[in-house]
DNA sequence: TTGAAAGCGATACCAG
DNA sequence: CTGGTATCGCTTTCAA
């Protein structure tokens, strides 16, 4: 205490470790891990627990989680590679009610972007965290490899969410059947076909299907145009693809030629898409929906406002917590082999403009 | 293959590990990992990078995070409790990009849901990570008590996001100040003050507030009704609070008994709730704007579609990649001063409907 | 009932 | 140029 030859330790800020509440209980660091994981397997008197209890409260201990999971040879942290804005294939509060979920059952969630990262680079960066699960519901798929290479560096679980063929990355490259890749798919085919079903059932016969230019939409747009296609084959009826922007003037341009498309129907993507091309058309002096019928996708609130209501596609999907209680199933019973669930219904839900 | 005796030891299934490397390449640890980390201040021969990276490869090998930090006594994990849906407060996109950017400037981000866990009890949760920054975008404030706690466990910045007074939890109850916890506003007073601003110089006097019965947008609208009556105070105006369910039915109830309030104008908290009452009050035959303005907040594409189009406030809010920014200098210079930034500037945007 | 000590995996000294 | 080795913070046998 008297020399201090290197350049002073300015208090010691650094974070209190057990060994500081040993020392400052006067017992042993085994002794205050016991006492603060409530060890079942050991006796320790009441004195002592609180005496240990004291001195954490006291100095503001909090074990570092690193240094435990390393100790353990597991974590329980479950990687989340997720765009937020993936909203649009997700019902809202999906995400979160994934992450609280998760948090309930003791996990640790850590949500990655899917920018800057591509295919097996990504399955590295998770890897190195030592996930127990990881929950891939953005694009950035892992590739079989990808998948091989999380489950020996730990992770019991590997799940994906697709949005069902058209170009999807992992789920038709040949994830399937890797141990313990489970495959949860919210098949965007459905809705498009459920909608042009729902024209072709009203007697329309030329459909087109708006597809947004944006690219975040994009990519559910195009499984939804393969479902709509699907559903006019071989019905004598004919799709055309109507790309466009969410913008009024895109909208109007759109209307602007309607008449030489010669449609009698369009199923325009989703309910926002769809209200902003029934108000271009009404003030390009279409009549909806006599002349033309439209439909939407999602059931929106606001469509019911316009005039005429807007007819759409219900999606019921699965919550949040249902998706985590499967991971923690997943991860309990690592045996299980790999699985596909279909997790979405759509339902037309006729109003007045189709 | 023909006795397990044992119930068969998979194959060692566990993660190759640095030593693994170092035998197969015939190299000692220390020198993988000199090769690895590509280090400087040592030189090795080519031939040897060649075996060890050779090595790692075939192995997948994966550097194991929690190990390292734990060496090297800090992470660059970024702790973010983010609530459902804050997409209310933040713009759209928000989150995404403060994740990636934060990747990009090479963090690892935990996103917390604020369920479950209260003021202190989170900090601790937060603090076993051991986190390099944290960043409080949802309802659940630190106490200052917290912030120290995370500081003490290493966090170098703490940065807290708030909607500006009226119950607000942090900034009201001294976070400022404390060393090292920044503050971010958006103050949601401005748009209430706002809207209510443009209703009044529009010349109306008696204005209506609509408030969401919903919990999640419930804590945004007390301040934009405290910025509303602030606004209104002193100019001999009146304000009357009026709750409303995102529902149709609520909409049409508050619109039955409009004509016995006797408004000239409402605000209706944002544009979604404007757009359903704005409905609902022509359905009862109230003409809007000229028996009662309506304004709406946020600028949404949707409302331009209404007739009268629908007049609203346009928050221009700062891009999750400023505050990326913002978090990796007060990580960098652990020295600055609490700082207390305004990050929202809100303006009207008249249309039609006031 | 408590303490001493062996690691978990990676890194950075200091010898060789 | 490369190889031992101490170390980070914590858990968990094994002895005392």
């Amino acid at each position: 205490m008297s020399q201090q030859p290197p350049p002073e330790p300015p208090v010691n800020r650094s974070a209190p470790t057990s060994a500081d509440v040993a020392r400052l209980a006067g017992v042993s660091r085994a002794t205050v891990s016991y006492v603060l994981n409530n060890s079942a397997s050991v006796r320790i008197s009441d004195r002592t627990r609180h005496r240990v209890r004291a001195a954490a409260e006291e100095l503001g201990y909090v074990p570092h989680a690193a240094a435990r999971s390393l100790r353990a040879g597991r974590t329980r942290t479950v990687v989340v590679p997720a765009p937020r804005q993936s909203a649009g294939a997700l019902p809202s509060g999906f995400l979160d009610e994934l992450h609280a979920e998760l948090r309930l059952l003791d996990y640790t969630v850590v949500q990655y972007g899917s920018l800057g990262l591509d295919g097996d680079e990504a399955a590295r960066a998770w890897a190195e965290l030592r996930p127990v699960a990881v929950v891939c519901l953005g694009e950035a798929q892992p590739t079989p490899h990808g998948v091989m290479l999380l489950r020996r560096s730990g992770a019991r679980a590997v799940v994906t969410l697709g949005t069902g063929g058209a170009g999807e990355a992992g789920a038709a490259e040949g994830i399937e059947g890797v141990e313990g890749a489970h495959t949860l798919v919210m098949d965007q085919r459905r809705i498009g076909a459920c909608a042009v079903g729902h024209l072709l059932h009203r007697g329309r016969r030329a459909i087109g299907v708006v597809l947004p230019e944006e690219p975040g939409p994009g990519s559910l747009a195009r499984p939804r145009l393969a479902g709509a296609r699907g559903a006019a084959a071989g019905t004598g009826a004919r799709t055309v693809p109507l790309p466009m922007a969410y913008e009024e003037q895109s909208a109007a341009a759109l209307a602007g030629r309607w008449r030489s498309l010669g449609l009698d129907a369009v199923y325009a993507y989703d309910d926002a898409y769809a209200m902003l091309l029934m108000r271009a058309l009404q003030d390009a002096g279409v009549d909806v929906p006599r002349e033309t019928a439209l439909i939407g996708a999602g059931d929106l609130l606001l469509g019911r406002l316009l005039r005429p209501r807007l007819s759409t596609v219900r999606l019921d999907t699965m919550g949040g917590g249902t998706l985590a209680a499967l991971v923690d199933r997943a991860v309990r019973e690592p045996g299980l082999p790999p699985a596909r669930y279909e997790l979405m219904t759509a339902l037309p839900v006729p109003r007045e403009s189709a």
